[in-house]
Formats: C-alpha cells, sequence, structure tokens
RNA sequence: GCCCUGGUAGUGUAGCGGCCUAUCAUGAAGCCCUGUCGAGGCUUCGACUCGGGUUCAAAUCCCGACCAGGGCGCCA
C-alpha cells in the first residue's frame, strides 16, 4: 500500500498513528535544523516534519541533508507518526492544522522541474495567461480551484444521471461517425480510407438517432453526448461541447417540461442541499423580445423595455422624428431612483455616468441615447423642450417614473432598438450590482415560431431545427406566425437547453423541409432514411438537450466554460497540450487519398488568387 | 470576414518620449536560521513579441505583422 492517508484526512483523532501520506511538495520551510514539507494532494494539505530533537536515531542526520534536496512541487512519500502541533502554533485555516507527522523515513518518488507557473496558492492570485495554463494545463488542474471545478462537475452530472435513472430512463451511446447533414452549423469532417472520397461528420447533435430510438421503442433516452461544430469560438462555446440529450415518447411538452424540472431539483437538493423552486416560469418569445429585448431573458431584475413609438411620435425632437418616419421604434428602460441614487454621483447614474451610457450606446451600433430625470418638476433634460406636456405626462405614466427615475431611450429599427435595449438591461443589471447575491433563475422560453426569415437573404429557414412539431398542423397563411411546439430552458440571461415535440408523422416532416426550400431529391438523398424511419410507427415524441459546460460554469460563475473543462481548446481550437490539430503522414494523407498537403513539391502559391 | 482590448525577466506587474544600466512581487540558485506554515534574513540570476518608420533620443509615438483574449457575423 502506498499511502495509509490522503493529504486531506489527518485529525487530531488520528495523534499517535503511524501513518504513510505522499503526495507533492507544495511547501518546504528550512529552519536550519527543523524542516517544514506541506504535503499536498488533490484532497488538502498536510504538514510532514523533519525533527531532529525528537528523533536521533542513526541516519537521521542524513535523512535531513538528503530531504533539503527535494525540490518543490516533487512527489514524495512519507512515513511517520501523527502528532499535535507545538501549541500555539496550529494552523486554523487549514483542516489538518492541528497535527503534523513527524517524518521517520521519506521517500522521493518523483522529482520536479520548476514550474511554469505557481500551482500553489499566491497572495494577489497571480493567475497566469491562458495560453500558459492550456498548454500545462495537467499543472493548471493541481490548482485547487480548477480540481474542485471538475468534481463540481461530476457531482451536478452524476446527480442528473440519478435523477434520469430514477425516472426509468436508459443510457445509450450513439455513433460519434455520423452522416454529414446539411444545415446548422459546419460539420467537422472526417475522411474514410476504405470508401476513398467519401466522408464522416462528427454529430453536432444527436438529434436523428434519439428520434430513430424512440422508432425503436425506446421510450425513455439519454445521454451525456458529445457534440462537435465548427463555428467560430466564444466564451461559453467550444468546438466540442458535452451536452445530456434526451428524448421520450407517448409525451407532451409538460410532461417534458417537468422532467427537466424535477431532474434539475434533484441535482439541487444534492449539490446544494436545497429546493429548487419549481415550476419554472414561462415566458413567451414575443414577451422575452419585447420586454427584456433577447430571447434569453434574465428575469432577475426589472429595467423592462417599454415600447413608447406612439406616445413620443407627438414630440417635435428630429431624432425621434427621423427614425419613426422610416419604421422606427423608440425603447425607453425606467431606471429607479433607487438604482441611480437620485442621481448622485457616487454609485448611482450621475450625469458622467449619463453620458457614458451614451458612448456605450453609440459602440452598440446605435445612434446614441436620451435621457430624462425625473425631478418634483416633472421630466427634466436638455431635451425635454421638444416633449409636449401631454407626451411628458404619457410617458410619466407609461414608465410609472418617479422622483429620481431616470428614463433612457432608444431608438432605431425595432429589431436594433430591442436588442439594445437588452444590452442596455445588462450592463445596467452589471453596472449597478443589481445581480449581488441573487438566487440563480431557471426561466422557460416557450411559443417560439416555427421559421424566420434569413435577414439577408429573406430564406425561409427553421427557428430552431427542422424537426420541431408545429403548434398546429395548419402550415398556411404566414409562415412566421406558425409556432412551434418548443421551449428553451434559460439560465440566469443565458440560453443554456433547446428542446420540442417533434414531427413523428413523415408528412408534417417532409412539409417542413419543403418549407425551408429543400429540394425533393436533396429531402430524398439527406433525409430520406429519417422520413422512412418516421413512416413505420413512429411513435408522438419529444425531448431536449441541455448544456453541460455552459450550465456548469454558470453555477459556478466562471467566465468561460473552458474553466470547467479539463482540456479545452484554445479561441483558434487549438489544444495548447498537445499541439492539436497538427499536420499528419503524407502516408496517411496517401491513404486517405487526400490532396498531400505535405508534400515536397507542394507549392501553396497555386492556391492564392 | 469585421470590431475592440492587450503583448515588459520562468510567472504576475510598474513604467507610456530623455530621469531605464527598466519598478515591485513571486520564482530559481546559493548562504544563514530548531516551530514555521503563502516562514524570515542576506546575496545572485533573469525581460521591453517581431519588422519598418518618426525623432538628436523609442519599452514609450506611428504603420504593419504575429500572438492571446472579448465581441459581431456565424452557431439547424
Amino acid at each position: 500500500m502506498m499511502r495509509t492517508h490522503t493529504c486531506g484526512e489527518l485529525r487530531s483523532g488520528d495523534i499517535g498513528k503511524d501513518v504513510t501520506i505522499a503526495g507533492w511538495i507544495r511547501f518546504s520551510r528550512d529552519h536550519g535544523g527543523v524542516l517544514f514539507f506541506d504535503v499536498a494532494d488533490t484532497y488538502g494539505i498536510t504538514q510532514a516534519v523533519y525533527d531532529p530533537e525528537s528523533i536521533t536515531a542513526d541516519g537521521y542526520a542524513e535523512l535531513g541533508d538528503i530531504l533539503k534536496t527535494f525540490s518543490r512541487e516533487s512527489v514524495i512519500k512519507v512515513i511517520g507518526t501523527v502528532r499535535n502541533r507545538v501549541p500555539g502554533t496550529e494552523d486554523g485555516r487549514n483542516p489538518t492544522g492541528e497535527v503534523e507527522v513527524l517524518i521517520k523515513t521519506a521517500e522521493l518518488l518523483n522529482s520536479s522541474k520548476p514550474l511554469p507557473f505557481e500551482v500553489a496558492e499566491q497572495k494577489g492570485s497571480m493567475l497566469p495567461s491562458e495560453d500558459l495554463r492550456l498548454k500545462y494545463r495537467y499543472l493548471d488542474l493541481r490548482r485547487h480551484v480548477m480540481a474542485e471545478n471538475l468534481r463540481f462537475r461530476h457531482r451536478v452530472v452524476t446527480s442528473l444521471r440519478t435523477a434520469l435513472n430514477s425516472r426509468g430512463f436508459t443510457e445509450i451511446e450513439t455513433p460519434m461517425l455520423v452522416r454529414s447533414t446539411p444545415e446548422g452549423a459546419r460539420d467537422f469532417i472526417v475522411p474514410s480510407r476504405s470508401s476513398p472520397g467519401d466522408f464522416y461528420a462528427l454529430p453536432q447533435s444527436p438529434q436523428m438517432y434519439k428520434q430513430m430510438l424512440m422508432v425503436g421503442g425506446m421510450d425513455r433516452y439519454f445521454q451525456l453526448a458529445r457534440c462537435f461544430r465548427d463555428e467560430d469560438s466564444r466564451s461559453d462555446r467550444q468546438p466540442e461541447f458535452t451536452q445530456i440529450d434526451m428524448e421520450m415518447s407517448f409525451v407532451d411538452v409538460s410532461d417534458i417540461q417537468e422532467t427537466i424540472e424535477f431532474m434539475l431539483s434533484e441535482m439541487w437538493k444534492n449539490v446544494y442541499g436545497e429546493e429548487l423552486k419549481t415550476p419554472f416560469p414561462r415566458v413567451s418569445f414575443y414577451d422575452a423580445m419585447h420586454k427584456y429585448g433577447t430571447d434569453a431573458p434574465d428575469i432577475r431584475y426589472g429595467l423592462e423595455l417599454h415600447d413608447v413609438t406612439e406616445i413620443v411620435r407627438n414630440a417635435n425632437y428630429e431624432i425621434f422624428k427621423r427614425i419613426l418616419s422610416k419604421n422606427g421604434k423608440v425603447e425607453c428602460v425606467n431606471v429607479k431612483a433607487e438604482y441611480t441614487k437620485g442621481g448622485s454621483e457616487e454609485g448611482g447614474v450621475g450625469r458622467n455616468e449619463v453620458d457614458r451610457l451614451i458612448e456605450w450606446a453609440k459602440s452598440q451600433g446605435m445612434g446614441g441615447l436620451t435621457w430624462m430625470r425625473m425631478t418634483p418638476e416633472g421630466l427634466q433634460s436638455n431635451i425635454v423642450k421638444y416633449f409636449p406636456d401631454e407626451v411628458k405626462d404619457a410617458l410619466v405614466a407609461e414608465m410609472d417614473a418617479k422622483e429620481g427615475d431616470l428614463l433612457l431611450y432608444l431608438a432605431g429599427s425595432e429589431i436594433a432598438a430591442l436588442k439594445a435595449g437588452g444590452e442596455l438591461r445588462r450592463k445596467l443589471a452589471a453596472d449597478l450590482g443589481l445581480l449581488e447575491g441573487k438566487p440563480h433563475q431557471f426561466v422557460w422560453l416557450v411559443d417560439c415560431p416555427l421559421f424566420q426569415r434569413d435577414s439577408a437573404t429573406g430564406q425561409i429557414e427553421a427557428f430552431h431545427h427542422m424537426f420541431v412539431c408545429p403548434e398546429n398542423m395548419d402550415l398556411s397563411g404566414e409562415i412566421t406566425d406558425i409556432k412551434g411546439l418548443s421551449y428553451d430552458l434559460v439560465l440566469d440571461g443565458s440560453e443554456i437547453g433547446s428542446g420540442s415535440m417533434r414531427c413523428h408523422d413523415p408528412e408534417v416532416q417532409h412539409k417542413i423541409l419543403e418549407m425551408i426550400g429543400m429540394s425533393e431529391e436533396k429531402i430524398q438523398d439527406e433525409f430520406g432514411f429519417f422520413l422512412e424511419a418516421l413512416s413505420f410507427g413512429a411513435p408522438p415524441h419529444g425531448g431536449i438537450a441541455l448544456g453541460v459546460d455552459r450550465l456548469i460554469s454558470l453555477l459556478l460563475g466562471c467566465e468561460s466554460i473552458r474553466d470547467v473543462i479539463a482540456f479545452p481548446k484554445n479561441k483558434k481550437f487549438q489544444s495548447l497540450v498537445d499541439g492539436a490539430p497538427a499536420s499528419v503522414e503524407e502516408e496517411k494523407l496517401s491513404e486517405l487519398q487526400l490532396l498531400s498537403l505535405a508534400g515536397e513539391d507542394f507549392d501553396d502559391s497555386d492556391f492564392e488568387e
């Protein structure tokens, strides 16, 4: 047995025991005679002490000389006796701080070179640049917070699995080498050696497989599914990511929502020991866009948007008149007095702060931002003179303006004004600290349209994806008015999941593929197998997929999902720890009958325009 | 494809035309010290991303490249 205890478990109750511990030398302190070693593993830190006053056996002096040569982060095994520390020198910050291990013998298991950055908890937390952390990810994981993040992730995922298991779900793996399909994100492509010139794709999601599992009668499926999308990175997007993917047969929307609420509340109990309030609030897509300016609303604070277009139509304010003449909209946010501190400059929204918001609005692509402050004399600002009294009265009534409130207006095209309004809400909430101490809030986003028009081409496309079941089967009429039986799960203003009832009727599925502009030939070529599957008695079914990385990083308050992934890619999709992607030997390319990019004759100037 | 921010010893930073032979901390190497614990003391080591330009003078200003991050587009 290499160790009897981890570095996190010895307590005063263990005093007198002969123990063996092993770990990394996180710190060592040489006092000229007595030596201290903080032996660390992922469970904790235990102090080991070399004490020539306590042990005078032959050879102990030589042991001291050897111990002095051990470098930091070297791995050692210590055999010794647990004893309490000299009274007054206990370390209250450390659970093992009452005791220490008196070293009888010690063995160097492996030495360590000086690390490229500090792994130990440091003054002023000197976190190195992220590319260095990613290159030496295995060292970054020695840092306590990183290890805790991964363990938290494990606890969450285990709880989710247990909850689904208790509801009769079967965990089933679907293929990683799949057929590339049109629409959606760019695929990662894998060349086939046995079918030269053909390619697999890595799955963007197991969507059609899980639906075929329902056709196969599996009834309730889930999977922790790795998904791949070759689209540009963000702080909450990685080229490969994990979803908890599920599908259920013979259910309706509320069954699926209830299942998710159950699963998450079970997880909440396990992880936080608290009840999660269910059911989650439902917000319609329309309300989300018009009150919160986003399809992923954060309802933990107010600052709702109000459409005041019709009210300000009668003002003589040139900027608004110009925008309204082009069918624009004016959105207004009331920053309540308690947030603005009545316009005082300290921590509130004073005149300087308003100027900064105007600059910020310009950076968001808006022309600017108009403001008015409510005073005992009514609305005041540099431009109220253009607003007749009845307009001002209507604004005060619509916005429920009280003394000290600050009204902010964004004007532009409807989508621009709403989007900027949504961003303004986020910015104000962050700047004013409105989220401090607020508990997490899940929201269902419902009543989404089935289709939308591409803003550039005008082409009809699926709002979520092409497998969403329409709310009713009448697909005539204005196409963007058709609703889908879909539901997005939003946590604290971030989308973490998207689900729907699916088209189990092959005719409905076929019709939708047509409506998004696919030719019959393409439908048969790309989706023929799937339509055929639906034609053999596909049960009514639906499901959802939740982004595990996002969920975990939101719960932990991480700035990036990279902090909850053991070996993430950087912004350019490189794996810094092993240097992927990398060139491969010409022989391998040749086997795959791919154009040799490694050949000596290859001249890439041929490919320049 | 576009926009923004940043690149100074191993690490994190200060400096932002001449006070720079570049600050501080940490680290590493060496020495001292028998109760520290993110020990302490002393000594030493170690850096301006690259290429142009402006200037009497560039870490500092300008241009370009490269690298990193954030965002827009994109992400069924």
